[in-house]
DNA sequence: TCTTCGCACTCAAGCGCTTTAGCTGAGACG
DNA sequence: CGTCTCAGCTAAAGCGCTTGAGTGCGAAGA
């Protein structure tokens, strides 16, 4: 049995000093490679440094002005919501990788709302706990970016729009617009004319900005019966509203869905109306997963990386904690897999 | 424009104390509740640290021997499990709520495996990032609660046997070989004999512990023809091993898989073979979510409160940190939720 | 009246690190 | 040979907090 709770203790620079028979100062000098003492000592530090397994201290860093070396991510959604979704356990690990590789922390917190996020921000700030945030769910009329910026606090926005108003902070988005536009193309070749998209969160600033791009699509097309419904990402109504569009007098002929579990939701509840897939309705889903290869018939799913998302967004943000300027950058459009939930357009009366 | 990066100067105790009119250690007394200030004193000091709205420095607060006020969570798993897994959010969440009610920060890794996973921990350690951890995936033989007694970092394992040789460690979980039992006997009851239970990773605590409950309930009731086969949890496994039984001359009457995912996978996969659910084979799901409940038939699944867990494990931690003694407790027994998925098994040959 | 508590509070050290200023000795230079 | 420079190092302060060792003072006890 191992003695009980022997605490061995974490060597500190004092006791590489004392090893390597020269001052604290010194020692602090060789491993932070800042110039002051001969490479000589440098190496015999580190070597000390090494053979006693000592690392720095967050704490004592943080104190002497150094940053926590710790960045913060919150995910305020509804707790149901948080269920059945790879996108976000994905793009943590993305974020980790880049993050470990510069032995940065990842303090996670889920929160209730936005105005507790910012409590969380808040609290973090204070308490000194991070040096910047990765923040996600941008929304309309979004209280985080001026919050954030009053804090001077770090941060990348993860799917946002570019945002001039906050020249602090860096920005990593997808371009919705263009793919709702590509996806659009694709079932107007096919022949769907009458298309109904089933949305998530209605203040999300990417719900908003699809809804838009389909509105603009169907325009520029001349489709009249386009229709973006705003859901909470839920499978209960996911099904519900495919239920409510497609027992309406003329039903839409394809189904675009914000993301991959309300579209297998929508497959089921169409399949209980006796609506086949993609016979009589097309079905896409916004976000690709396993989900996606697991009902029949396979879902045609626009496909993004998330976790070189998340590796982007990290990057950034170790960009920023550098001094780095903000910057814009917009990842890869997500990518229409084409499986077998999509076919041509039954001809209509 | 939000002025560019005011870094808005966080206050300090020295700036409440000089507020106050007092000592800086008085302030320390009145904010941390301790005796050496009278009442009034400590009121004052306590608005006047709340209209400056003033927090105590981890870093500080750290350095001083209090410790980080942050709980470490590692997550080992290889990144294509990661996908769509509902337990490990929800389990976090739950984990969440308790931290937060304390001011407790979670940092959050994702590790490669195990070995890698026990130098997140020294390094937390080494630090002193952390005041304790939360493990998840006990293993047969696991290095970690070896390695968390030598740091003497208090540690919660999450979904572990109980354990007589780390006394330190507490342990919370659910009795498998007991929900095990309770399931074969109610397959047994709709005159199921032969069972195939598609397993988790072979190295986890409870995929063995779920093997040898299966095999001995089989033995105590005759069954010959039981089975155990590990997978790696995805949809692919799942699949690919339903595929598998089904094939045999004597395929099994009702299968058993060890997450919501393979189950999924697994009545599609049965589905093509021609068998149907449930009146050729039943099939349960060793774990509940919305995706059990978005295929057809509806998934019968042993449902446990995986929030409530999370809530458990974290309260047993605060307990440990707050100098409490190791425990071990049990959560509730998961509970079968009968959907479609189960029924009697065909009479055979 | 003088001592003795004990309360309310202050001082100062210390946690582990960074950083500025200062010190020392060896070589360059006039 | 004396002065200057500079590489290479040390001393010490400071980050924000806790804490043990005082200190001053009014009230209680003798």
């Amino acid at each position: 049995m191992p003695a009980k709770r022997p605490a061995a203790r974490r060597p500190t620079m004092k006791d590489i000093a004392r090893r390597a028979g020269v001052s604290e100062s010194a020692v602090s000098f060789a491993l932070n490679d800042r110039p002051g003492v001969s490479e000589i000592t440098r190496d015999r530090v580190r070597r000390v440094a090494e053979q006693l397994g000592w690392r720095p201290s967050t704490a004592a860093r943080a104190l002497s002005g150094e940053g926590a070396a710790t960045v913060g991510f919150v995910l305020a959604r509804p707790a149901h919501t948080l269920g059945v979704d790879s996108f976000f356990l994905q793009l943590v690990s993305g974020i980790q990788e880049v993050l470990a590789e510069r032995h940065l922390g990842l303090l996670f917190q889920v929160a209730q709302d936005v105005a507790d996020e910012c409590a969380v921000y808040r609290r973090w700030w204070a308490e000194h706990r991070v040096d910047g945030v990765l923040v996600v769910d941008p929304r309309t009329d979004d209280p985080r970016p001026d919050l954030l910026d009053e804090l001077g606090l770090p941060a990348v926005v993860i799917g946002g729009a570019p945002d001039q108003r906050h020249p602090g902070l860096s920005t990593v988005w997808a371009d919705d617009a263009g793919a709702m536009a590509a996806l659009v193309d694709g079932l107007y070749a096919l022949g769907h004319r009458r298309i109904v998209h089933i949305a998530g969160l209605p203040d999300l600033a990417h719900t908003e900005r699809r809804i838009r791009a389909l509105r603009a699509e169907a325009g520029r097309r001349g489709l009249g019966e386009v229709e973006s419904v705003t859901t909470d990402y839920s499978d209960a109504e996911g099904a519900a509203v495919t239920r409510r569009v497609l027992e309406a007098p003329t039903p839409p002929t394809a189904l675009i869905y914000d993301n991959d579990v309300m579209a297998v939701a929508g497959v089921a509840a169409a399949a209980e109306l006796g609506f086949s897939v993609p016979a009589d309705v097309s079905v896409v889903a916004w976000e690709d997963s396993a989900l996606c290869r697991m009902v029949k018939p396979w879902l045609s799913a626009l496909s993004r990386d998330s976790v070189e998302f998340g590796r982007t967004a990290a990057t950034e943000l170790t960009a920023l904690l550098d001094g780095g300027p903000a910057r814009t950058v917009r990842v890869p459009v997500p990518r229409l897999i084409e499986r077998d939930s999509t076919g041509t357009a039954r001809p209509q009366a």
